[in-house]
DNA sequence: ATAGATGCAAAGAGTTTGCATAGGT
DNA sequence: ACCTATGCAAACTCTTTGCATCTAT
């Protein structure tokens, strides 16, 4: 049976928190001000249990390593910046695409990233 | 300056003609029956090359390490099989995104993934 | 002949695993 | 007390790099 740590609830803590999905490397950093001595084998043993637990679910960008957001949200994609590379929601959603595919394919789901300037970086440009 | 070697000849060739992206290691292996001792390191130096030439582009699928597939095909997308894994071209495009993004968010470009039952593995089930 | 390209092996980055110990329950 | 979770270090996978040698020009 699964324990609750104090590690445990520090992680869930961060992901939960936070307002962007976040990397293991920036989960360990955040929920290391909480948990000292927290390591990042812990870090990856715990996101593996609270994604079986579907307390959390994985953000894959193409190209980029896993990142962390608390479950539960309602269906959406996610938009990353070209200049500052930091990833955000996108609510939105181009809706039906199971026409998209060729001839006999069925369409299950799909992903959908975004590429631009967020509002920071358009603006200072 | 760059140089015309076997190896580079090779490993083009296997992209040009294949018919979906590969992966690094699928390219060592089909150019290794032309080209003996054909070294991994080499596969990768080469296609860095031919990326930076414009020859070829790079595939990357959320969660999937780096395909390569020939430069200069139209906009397009790609579904990959729940069931088998593999990755198909799918030359549709919903189009126009830019609404999507919020407020403030300039939209450039974007990665769209389908994901389902290719059509040998509906037909399968 | 010269300088870029190759092959091998070692080095990196990210993630996983083995093992003795700490700590929930 | 029991037995899972932790921390550390070693192992693994994918990719990159250093270096002596080879080879296209």
């Amino acid at each position: 049976m699964e324990r609750f740590t104090r590690q445990r609830t520090a992680i869930y803590a961060v992901v939960a928190g936070a307002q962007r999905p976040l990397s293991p490397q920036e989960i360990l950093e955040t929920a290391q001000v909480s948990v000292d001595g927290l390591g990042l084998a812990t870090v990856y043993r715990n996101l593996k249990a609270l994604l079986e637990d579907g307390a959390i679910e994985v953000v894959q960008l193409p190209g980029e390593s896993p990142r962390y957001e608390p479950a539960g949200q309602s269906h959406h994609h996610h938009f990353q910046c070209t200049q500052c590379a930091r990833v955000f929601d996108v609510h939105a959603c181009p809706g039906d695409l199971k026409g998209l595919a060729p001839q006999g394919f069925q369409v299950q789901r799909h992903e959908l990233t975004l590429y631009g300037l967020c509002a920071d970086c358009a603006q200072a440009a």
